[in-house]
RNA sequence: GGGCAGUUACCGAAGCGGCCAAACGGGACUGACUGUAAAUCAGUUGGCUUACGCCUUCGGAGGUUCGAAUCCUCCACUGCCCA
């Protein structure tokens, strides 16, 4: 299949300008991308539940190759999530059980599924290597793949190199032999699919190399690999990082609202970059956007953008439609301008509580309705509160802690949108 | 095993018989200002249908006293010193 068709681009060119390539194999790479169709590959480890916002960036690279034309390979590492990745981490990892492996190798397949085109003469292909390294034997393993390796070189990559160091730590055996596996990956994929490149994040470096090499001294053929840079911010944090955690790509685990949040809150020093690396707009675009942003500080026109770019990408257009009604509710127009049919998003969005429609008939005590939520711990809390005038009833002040809300304040005959200071919102739906 | 010092609110730390729901600092929260940023300034920071009222709180349990975070006894834990 590969070699048939023309690519349309020069994609490492594309790559390089938006700042994705970290380091690249001195193999010749570029002008072979600009003569035939490759076979592109990316594989990623079941080792949680859901990928993280970190594990797009390699396929963003994929889908940059499949846009100028190339095949791209997703790979589950339902065989290689059993034993572990070392690199560059600084203790042995807990097995996870056959189980959780195999249950999160699911997950994982279905989150990457919405990335890449799997339709037309350069569709995207899924596989997992339990499916070929689940049936190596030993003895396989040890003379096919185990013969090219010494020892000597494997203890010299960078990516375990604190592990051999360390006393307290050390290495296991498996962990050790974690690069061979992924070489046999790339050696495989070669084999029946005439892959020849290799992508994934800089700490995969080593591992990339190791099956370049293994391809070349059993097959006497040239792989290439390339990675992308660890994405960091102007303030040095690392990306992706929030108070609860990772943004996970898991709609259940990161609410797309707060995936939005997150990039809406990026630095004006970071966007231009994030823009470059998370999405496919045109430089020109992004430099339009960046002007627009440094003339108009206040219309965050390229966070928004970014933002909504973003959450398309991970959780489709319709959801990033609705997450960024509803923050536009929240932080903009105000909840008079929401949808009902954007509802839900705004559910999603803020904490939500739902309450008897007779309580709101009889008419709501702030107080009561603040201690409900959960948004402040008492009535006291609650009544100083609204003393110091920090409680919006559907973006209305309410600065009485005695008159009790009704139902002609509710949005929809069933809302009502709670704002404590300046930006923390819960919501009270009226239960069926 | 012996000796000494300590244990106060989210954290640090005052208080050493009534004026203590407990100084001060940090943090957090609210307001003003702002770009859903940072800085700054002001206020709030145990609970109760806000009440110069009541209730619960100063490691735990008892006791002395009209009255205890403050004094006594025992217990638990922490730190330092000596064996």
């Amino acid at each position: 299949m590969a070699g048939e068709a023309k690519p349309t681009t020069n994609v490492i060119a594309t790559l390089r300008e938006r700042g994705l390539i970290s380091q690249i194999t001195e193999s010749g790479l570029e002008e072979l991308a600009n003569r035939e169709r490759l076979t592109v590959y990316c594989g990623f480890d079941p080792t949680r539940p859901s990928l993280q916002i970190g594990n797009v960036v390699p396929i963003i690279l994929l889908a940059h190759f499949q846009r100028a034309g190339h095949q791209p390979i997703l790979l589950v590492g339902g065989g290689t999530g059993m034993i572990g990745d070392p690199s560059f981490k600084s203790d042995e990892r807990q097995m996870l059980t056959l189980e959780q492996v195999r249950d999160n190798a699911e997950r994982v397949r279905q989150q990457l599924s919405g990335y890449l085109d799997f339709e037309g003469e350069n569709a995207a292909v899924m596989v997992n290597n339990v499916d070929w390294l689940g049936k190596m034997t030993l003895i396989e393993y040890l003379r096919d793949i185990g013969k090219h390796f010494t020892i000597n070189h494997m203890m010299a990559k960078e990516s375990v190199k604190t592990r051999i160091e360390s006393r307290e730590h050390g290495i296991s055996y498996a962990e050790f032999s974690y690069m061979i596996l992924q070489a046999a990956d790339f050696l495989h994929l070669f084999d029946v699919m005439g892959c020849t490149v290799q992508v994934g994040g800089n700490d995969q470096w080593g591992n990339l190399t190791a099956g370049v090499e293994l391809i070349r001294k059993t097959r006497e053929a040239h792989a290439h690999a390339l990675t992308a840079p660890l994405v960091t911010s102007a303030s040095g944090a690392k990306l992706g990082k929030t108070e609860s955690g990772a943004l996970f790509l898991d709609p259940a685990m990161t609410t797309p609202y707060e995936m939005y949040q997150y990039w809406i809150n990026t630095d004006d020093r970071d966007v231009g970059h994030y823009l470059k690396v998370f999405t496919f707009l045109s430089l020109a675009e992004i430099a339009a956007l960046e002007a627009a942003q440094a003339e108009q500080p206040a219309s965050r026109v390229a966070q928004r953008t970014l933002a909504w770019e973003i959450t398309r990408l991970v959780h489709g257009q319709a959801v990033a439609d609705g997450v960024a009604a509803a923050s536009d509710a929240l932080f903009g127009g105000g909840v008079a301008s929401l949808a009902e049919a954007n509802l839900p998003y705004l559910a999603q969005a803020v904490p939500t509580t739902i309450f008897a429609a007779s309580a709101l008939a009889a008419g709501l005590s702030p107080l009561d309705a603040l201690v409900l939520t959960g948004a402040q711990p008492s009535k006291g809390a609650a009544r100083r509160l609204i003393q110091q005038g920090g409680l919006y009833v559907n973006d209305e002040r309410w600065s009485d802690p005695e008159r009790p809300i009704t139902r002609e304040q509710a949005l929809f005959g069933r809302a009502l949108l709670l704002r404590v200071g300046k930006n923390r919102y819960h919501l009270l739906l009226v239960g069926e």
